[in-house]
DNA sequence: AAGCAGGAGAGGT
DNA sequence: ACCTCTCCTGCTT
């Protein structure tokens, strides 16, 4: 999801870790209403409130949540300004909100602590969200994991993996259509992944609840390209998802552009206005695309070439003070 | 060593 | 036809 910086730090800085029901139910119940037992997806996801839930990580948030069930800030982080996805959005502290239930408990005079509370969470949803229809448009999948073919889910595996720094499930979710995968235990992921099924189960939760989120508020915008978040691609000229032609690497490269937060330490403008950007991360970079275009040997080397295929075509060029990793859009957007 | 430039052929759509 | 991938040689940083 958001934090992109993966593959660059164990934990991802500036990411939330936070039991995955926590956050999206009380989202979920946001949108939906309160009734209970009705927030889940489908094929009932493991309840898992109760349970010590592996903890995972979100962008763009500068808080952990703990396992025992408290929210901590982490360590200040030294950011500079040139660096925006380095600079995690701050969110208010917030000591105890025990998964057992504490809130019933609030009293009166802490309404205002809970309203805040409720905002922060809504916050958190709304960034999963994002995250998600941009790991949908990356990825070229569908939002939600039941439609998924078992080529889809082996891109949101590696994906995953990726993003989180899983260890590799190889081939032991090998021919498992999304349908399948929903109906997976995490017992069963378990079974299959040791060491990284458990993460990838809350994942998947995730994904299933966002799911679920989009079809009750909008039937018909399961699929990424539906969708309206404020700062979607739509803006781009070029939806490279939705327009049903095979993705463009320029597009590609201007899409994890135009998602700093996310992908700013493997990429990010230098000039916009003049369309000037510098991989930072050439091999992230080369990895991501790769995943994208069912490619798994892309390297930089290869990926670079086919940058310079479009100098020819004047989409894409060297800058005047030619810099290594440092390009340039023609055609600044 | 890593990146850059560009030729050439293969393969997919 | 077009785009990208892949492999390659040679050059530059």
């Amino acid at each position: 999801m958001g934090s992109a910086s993966p593959g660059l730090n164990a934990a991802p800085p500036g990411c939330l870790l936070l039991p995955p029901d926590t956050v999206l139910r009380s989202g979920l119940e946001k949108v939906a209403g309160p009734e209970k037992g009705d927030w889940s997806p489908s094929p009932p996801a493991t309840p898992t409130s109760e349970q010590a839930l592996p903890t995972f990580y979100l962008s763009d948030f500068d808080m952990l949540y703990t396992e025992d069930g408290t929210w901590v800030a982490k360590g200040p982080e030294a950011s500079g300004r040139e660096e925006p996805s380095e600079e995690p959005e701050q969110c208010p502290v917030i000591d105890s909100q025990a998964p057992g239930g504490s809130l019933d408990l609030v009293p009166a005079g802490l309404a205002l602590e809970e309203h805040s509370l409720e905002q922060v969470q809504s916050m958190v949803v709304g960034e999963v969200l994002k995250d998600i229809e941009t790991a949908c448009k990356l990825l070229n999948i569908a939002a939600d994991p039941v439609d998924w073919s078992p080529s889809n889910v082996q891109k949101w595996l590696l994906w995953t993996e990726h993003q989180y720094r899983l260890p590799p499930v190889g081939t032991a979710f090998q021919e498992l259509g999304g349908r399948e995968l929903c109906c997976m235990s995490e017992e069963q992921f378990r079974q299959r992944s040791p060491l990284g099924g458990e993460v990838l189960h809350a994942h998947l939760d995730i994904w299933k609840s966002a799911a679920w989120m989009k079809e009750r508020t909008s039937p018909r915008a399961i699929h990424c390209c539906a969708s309206t978040s404020e700062d979607s691609w739509a803006h781009s000229e070029v939806d490279s998802s939705c327009s049903g032609q095979p993705i463009h690497l320029w597009q590609f490269l201007r899409e994890l552009l135009l998602k700093p937060h996310s992908y700013g330490r493997l990429i990010r403008w230098l000039n916009k206005d003049k369309g000037i950007f510098k991989i930072e991360d050439s091999a992230q970079v080369a990895r991501l695309w790769g995943i994208r275009k069912n490619r798994p040997a892309m390297n930089y080397d290869k990926l670079s070439r086919s940058i310079r295929q479009y100098y020819k075509k004047g989409i894409i060029r060297k800058p005047d003070i030619s810099q290594r990793l440092v390009y340039q859009f023609v055609h600044p957007i």
